[in-house]
DNA sequence: AACAATAACTTGTATTTACAAGTTATTTGT
DNA sequence: ACAAATAACTTGTAAATACAAGTTATTGTT
């Protein structure tokens, strides 16, 4: 097993602490010096790991009281899906393949820049819908350029995380991204597959994924049924 | 004028830099250790600066070369606003006023939850529509709760950002937040100021914004049509 | 009892030091 | 000339320490 950085471990047991309801909404965390005491490590360490909490939206600071926990998000959290584990609110959601994987060249026209490395490999390519309670609302279509994914295509990706998959067999990690958002209309398979009517409004996101390999980003462009559930997200 | 932390300093110094374009896309910032020589100071300082870049998706950092920095976003970055400064491409963005600013009494249901304070100071209320090239883009409606903001109703907003009215007349910075996506049709008066047919697809975001004020929140309805320019966001 | 001062907390900023780990340029050996 | 080893960089993690600044509970005074 790899080597966990100590704050990272912090960042975890409180993270899960917090999701498990360990901690409620309004709570103050143990304070930085107990912290310290308790894990035995010094407080810029846990400063590190409650920064982290900060950015990912569980907690606030409040200078002279303490870490005060946030109300875990209602919505779906697509927009702050980060880090090893998955965005919260998408444990009931199933996912079911369209299409792929399978190894395709670029299209003329891609909705982000492509370095020449990118250009050159390909990528593997996959459609998917996300269903909550019977209902669709995620049609996703997924580019993961081709750099070493070796047997890629032949893993099973029902009712599974692309970012588990990533995570577990090539150790790829989400550390953030950048997305275009816009409002557009459902037409063609768009309507059919996210069953609404032609003309109806859809949430487009176009999002370029970060990870922890260097240089090495993926793509995928989301349409999403907002009716029932509203999406998420922290800034 | 108040104290200015020094990592602040160097974050805004470079910062400029990089939207000024000292430092293009791909270039390398100096070492760390090369930032501390020079602003004399030491390197977690220097560290929590370029933390900040990263997190406002200026750089990114690889372990052995040094810190790089990201192209700058193309989109309106309104999802990515925060700090001191305002976001990128918003410079040549008009602002109209349509309503207020006035007080008000909250509406009996409210996008967020309230707290008490909340409910029993009622609101300044304001309706402005944000315009690019001489056409509407934003139509947005503000609530902030009227908590010490002395002869906030008399100030003048034409062409003028709210936070910076907020920061320079206030104090008040934007720390973060969230927000609800949905996509909508435009019907009635949205479709009337953002000039175009019922019907049309229309991004909406509901905003909850934090700010360096304990407590303070304040509310956002934003309506956007996103056939111009798609929004645009980090995460 | 009410108020003010103070002490004991909390987080925020900053320095100094050390070593680990990844990248790049240089040197060395063949 | 080529390739491997090495040195000299870079950022990443972590400790120990100090004081500033904000909050809360305690204490003392009136």
């Amino acid at each position: 097993m790899m080597h966990v950085p100590q704050y990272k471990r912090l960042y975890e047991i409180l993270r899960k602490h917090i999701v498990d309801g360990v901690y409620n909404e309004g709570d103050l965390l143990p304070s930085e010096n107990e912290l310290c005491r308790v894990h035995s490590i010094t407080r810029p360490t846990v400063r590190h790991a409650l920064d982290s909490l900060v950015r990912d939206g569980f907690i606030k600071k409040q200078q002279g009281k303490g870490s005060i926990v946030n109300s875990l998000p209602l919505g779906i959290g697509i927009l702050s899906v980060k880090g090893t584990t998955n965005a919260i609110g998408l444990s009931h959601l199933k996912t079911r393949i369209l299409a792929g994987p399978e190894i395709k060249a670029w299209e003329n026209y891609f909705m982000f820049p492509l370095s020449e490395t990118e250009k050159e490999s390909g990528h593997v390519y996959m459609e998917r819908l996300r269903i909550l309670d019977e209902k669709p609302i995620f049609y996703d279509i997924n580019y993961l350029p081709n750099i070493n994914l070796p047997r890629f295509t032949s893993r099973s990706f029902e009712n599974r995380s692309l970012f588990d998959i990533l995570r577990r067999f090539f150790n790829i990690q989400v550390t953030g991204g950048e997305q275009k958002l816009s409002a557009i209309k459902a037409g063609g398979h768009i309507s059919k597959y996210l069953n609404v009517k032609k003309g109806h409004p859809i949430l487009h996101l176009e999002r370029k994924i970060a990870t922890n390999r260097v240089d090495y980003y993926f793509y995928s462009s989301v349409y999403c049924n907002t009716d029932i559930s509203a999406i998420y997200g922290m800034f």
